[in-house]
DNA sequence: TGTAATTTTGCAACAATGTTGCAAATAAAA
DNA sequence: TTTTATTTGCAACATTGTTGCAAAATTACA
């Protein structure tokens, strides 16, 4: 999975292509979705990371993340919003979402199915599709 | 579509089939869901019906005909939480959600293809699956 | 490398949304 | 009609998201 240090360059050239300043709270947030490999919700960042964030930063973050194709959203049922890295497809003006998210219903955890490909619809005549969002609920591998 | 009497005869019927009580508040929630034909939101039910219903009631309300079965959760990818009629096949402890949720991207209106099914997914080994949820974006007829 | 221009951050104050306890009002049961 | 059980509305609070602005950090440039 490579070093601390891999990953802190790697994150670097991911904000410089982005055209972003690159400064720690962004740094810290990119690091919490390279290592936790699922979606996280807001309040994650304000928990977890050792350092607590200012709520007002952690919004503007995750804002501009969205705009430069760096994260997407995934739906909820609920009020919360979920976030997770985009794959190099994603770039600002297209997102790439073609993946399926399975929730967990008993850790709660959500991850994207990067393999699995979300199956063609055939919608009713006049609609047109721009975008299709699946979430799987069910049991994940560690919860069985 | 039936008279104002009848729906009113109907909705009756649905909340006694429910075993929840007739009031003034849920058959005014209900006419407002049937009449819709598509998503409400939480807001919606304070600005709609020219009476304004309490804030603190409305989620009661809601809350009861989820847990009926009378009506279900669609994903969003923002704060808000959509819910619509469920179908015939909705129970108390099972939700028969199996069909396709589109958003249009102009009118913002959330609508429930009834028809269009929810096609297989094959999961990666290991994971279980209990239920499919799939929003489709787009721009539906009317706003063609 | 040091300085100026630009961007980002954090605070304060506010707005919107969701929750809980409890007494009054309403609906169902007897 | 009266009693019992349920539902409603208010008040107060908790959580979540937004905006303006000055201080701090980052970048661009000499």
């Amino acid at each position: 999975m490579g070093t601390k240090q891999q990953l802190t360059e790697r994150i670097s050239t991911l904000l410089r292509d982005s055209k972003l300043s690159i400064t720690d709270t962004r740094v810290k947030i990119l690091e919490l979705f390279m290592r936790s490999n699922g979606a996280l919700e807001h309040s994650d960042f304000e928990k977890l990371a050792g350092k607590s964030f200012d709520r007002v930063t952690v919004y503007r973050t995750l804002q501009t993340f969205l705009e430069k194709g760096i994260i997407h959203k995934i739906p909820t049922t609920d009020t919360s919003v979920r976030y997770a890295v985009c794959k190099s497809e994603c770039t600002e003006h297209h997102h790439h979402d073609h993946h399926v998210h399975f929730k967990c219903e008993t850790c709660g955890h959500t991850t994207c199915l990067d393999e699995t490909d979300v199956p063609n619809i055939q919608l009713p005549k006049g609609y047109a599709m721009h975008n299709v969002e699946v979430v799987v609920n069910g049991v994940c591998k560690s919860c069985k």
